[in-house]
DNA sequence: TTAGGGTTAG
């Protein structure tokens, strides 16, 4: 008898006032440790109802200890506990004790229920464990579940994740009341062993019975980059759970539309929503492109800090984001706090080491991977060679380009050698760099051609440059940066005419130059800015914020380097309008609205300019500021008049 | 009077 079939009984108000609390959520461990001392006091411990709620709630907290304790002080568990303990432990990632509980249930003599077998199935499938999948199977015919749509949704995952697409159709196939959840598993397991068209088909005969979730055609949408779509879809949907707002944010931010990405993330906090894994990721790979800094470490506050140490997927995420917003340190420590560091978390610290030019710090983390035991994979050979490239250290890369070929037998990608390409390139050794891509086993593609033409430019070779255009417009002849880079180098050797030619070219052919845009977060709130921009509010402070700078700069020494304008117009002209570049803009922004120890962080979506880098450098060194600039390419730390990138970009 | 399967990530 339990203790609420008894209204008279002396405990059954405070039993009631108990349960009560249990269907409000637990901020921490103690609080929920505070309710178990009151159930031992009030003589309530025994009672399993209760007590089922509260081995819930504990593994809430994931803490093992305190669940074992809570159902091992239990004189009489029923199946209900068992049952319990075996979900509470896959949803807190222990599959192993998940079925070795199962397996101590039966022994202590319980028949499993209808709710037991999608906990164990669900484990033994996260193991991909085919042959104990095979047992429980069993299990389940003979304990004649085999019609329950719950556990045959189960098994079908399970045989499908193990890779037996055949028996996973074979039990897919046999269930009578096939609903939105069985379909989603029978779809995701033929996407997963590579059944495309099979999937294709299934998904227009189940489409065609209204049995496809919103959820998977939204990232269907996503993943086909129609975000326009999907959000036509997102809107329509009447309710919408905590997936299809993740599907969404992660779509927005892998299609580069971060700043609809953290609209939507605010959206779904005001529904009352807490984020997901999935959601937070999808944030922090918004501010990671945005290189919003505030809003990163913000939106990572909204999520337990424990959890970025266990799931390295998250940890990754964080740590991407603060090297993408230029704070290692922050990066490294989130690092060090990765309990299970994989292959991704390791290239994750590397590249970010290598883009924000702390190499050799990058090619310690390098050796320490080794001595690990993690063997590295070609992500963590291009993370090492970007490096080299920001570095220009041709020896090195040379040397790591071959560890990877001749010692770990990995085929090098196209990435490697637009990588190597990039660094001969930087280094003068043009000619090497184009013998490279003339022997690659590949056809090279605009990446690895831009990085030759960037070399040109750099290193003033007309000749070569005409010829990578050629390949260049030939392999994506909508591109106008093809065009603007040959304009440049024709501008800055004074062959106005050449450049006009082109640019007329780009006339033609109806083409417009990508423009300068910067941004910088203050506040939480990303600024953008163009060139010449004069719509933000505080433009005026801004310009004049530039002039004063102007004449502290001149009288430093500076003199505006008016080979990086394009057009063959008056000097005068020229450093008017170097002066009002995007980066600019965004650098005086910052001066005037943030505090004066405050770190100026901007990105801007092309690469930084030669004479802005100059400037930004003595704006650092007459102001005291620190300023950080992430272009396309890298990161330039200014402080105390140079930069981080030693002039090497 | 208790609870369940699938989909979204670095």
């Amino acid at each position: 008898m339990g203790i609420f079939t008894n209204p008279s009984s002396p405990s059954f108000t405070r039993a009631l006032h108990i349960k009560d609390r249990f269907l409000q959520s637990f901020d921490s461990l103690k609080q929920l440790k505070h309710v178990h001392s009151q159930l031992i006091r009030i003589g309530l411990d025994q009672e399993n109802y209760l007590l089922n709620l509260l081995l819930r709630s504990s593994f809430d907290f994931k803490d093992t200890h305190y669940t074992r304790l809570v159902f091992h002080q239990t004189h009489e568990p029923n199946v209900f506990l068992w049952n319990t303990m075996v979900r509470g432990l896959v949803s807190i990632d222990c599959f192993k004790d998940a079925i070795a509980s199962y397996a101590s249930m039966r022994r202590e003599g319980f028949s499993p229920t209808g709710f037991t077998f999608p906990f164990v199935l669900k484990a033994c499938a996260r193991l991909l464990d085919f042959r104990l999948g095979l047992k429980l199977h069993s299990q389940v015919v003979k304990l004649g579940f085999s019609c329950d749509v719950f556990v045959n949704t189960s098994l079908v995952s399970l045989y499908a994740k193990c890779g037996y697409i055949e028996d996973a159709l074979k039990v897919f196939d046999d269930i009578p009341n096939k609903n939105v959840v069985s379909c989603t598993a029978i779809i995701t397991g033929l996407i997963g062993v590579g059944k495309c068209r099979e999937a294709i088909d299934m998904f227009r005969k189940l489409l065609e019975m209204d049995l496809v979730p919103d959820s998977f055609t939204l990232d269907f949408h996503a993943k086909c980059g129609n975000m326009e779509r999907a959000r036509l879809l997102f809107d329509e949907m009447g309710e919408k759970d905590i997936v299809s707002w993740s599907t969404m944010i992660q779509g927005y931010a892998s299609n580069g539309l971060p700043k609809q990405a953290l609209e939507l993330f605010h959206n779904m906090l005001d529904h009352g929503l807490k984020p997901d894994c999935y959601a937070m990721v999808g944030a922090l790979s918004a501010c990671a492109r945005l290189g919003a800094l505030e809003l990163g470490e913000w939106a990572s506050s909204l999520m337990n800090i424990d959890e970025f140490s266990i799931n390295p997927v998250l940890g990754t995420a964080l740590i991407d984001m603060y090297a993408k917003c230029g704070s290692m340190t922050k990066a490294y420590d989130v690092f060090k706090g990765i309990r299970a560091k994989d292959r991704v978390v390791w290239n994750a610290e590397i590249s970010g080491l290598a883009m924000n030019g702390h190499i050799p710090a990058a090619f310690a983390v390098f050796g320490q991977m080794q001595k690990y035991g993690i063997p590295p994979d070609g992500n963590t050979f291009v993370g090492l060679l970007c490096g080299c490239t920001h570095a220009g250290l041709v020896n090195e890369g040379r040397q790591y380009f071959n560890i990877m070929v001749r010692i770990l037998s990995l085929a090098p990608t196209i990435e490697h050698y637009g990588c190597m390409v990039d660094l001969l390139s930087r280094a003068g050794l043009l000619d090497e760099a184009h013998q490279l891509i003339k022997s690659m086993p590949m056809e090279a593609n605009a990446v690895v051609w831009g990085s030759l033409l960037g070399g040109c430019r750099l290193h003033r070779d007309t000749q070569l440059a005409e010829h990578v255009l050629k390949k260049l417009v030939e392999l994506e002849p909508w591109n106008a940066g093809n065009y603007v880079q040959l304009s440049n180098i024709y501008s800055a050797s004074h062959k106005w005419d050449d450049a006009e030619n082109v640019r007329s070219l780009m006339g033609e052919r109806g083409m417009t130059k990508l423009r300068g845009c910067s941004w910088i977060e203050v506040c939480g709130i990303v600024h953008e800015f163009l060139v010449g921009d004069t719509s933000h509010p505080l433009s005026e402070g801004i310009y004049s914020k530039l002039s004063e700078l102007d004449k502290d700069l001149r009288a430093a020494g500076y003199v505006p380097t008016t080979e990086y304008v394009l057009f063959d117009i008056e000097d005068e002209e020229k450093e008017h309008f170097l002066g009002c570049h995007s980066e600019k803009l965004a650098v005086a922004f910052g001066l005037i609205s943030t505090g004066p120890a405050e770190v100026i962080r901007v990105v801007k979506n092309l690469r930084v300019c030669g004479d802005c880098h100059e400037a930004i450098k003595l704006i650092s060194k007459i102001t005291g500021r620190e300023i950080i600039v992430r272009d396309t390419n890298r990161f330039h730390c200014f402080s105390g008049g140079t930069c981080s990138c030693k002039d090497y970009w």
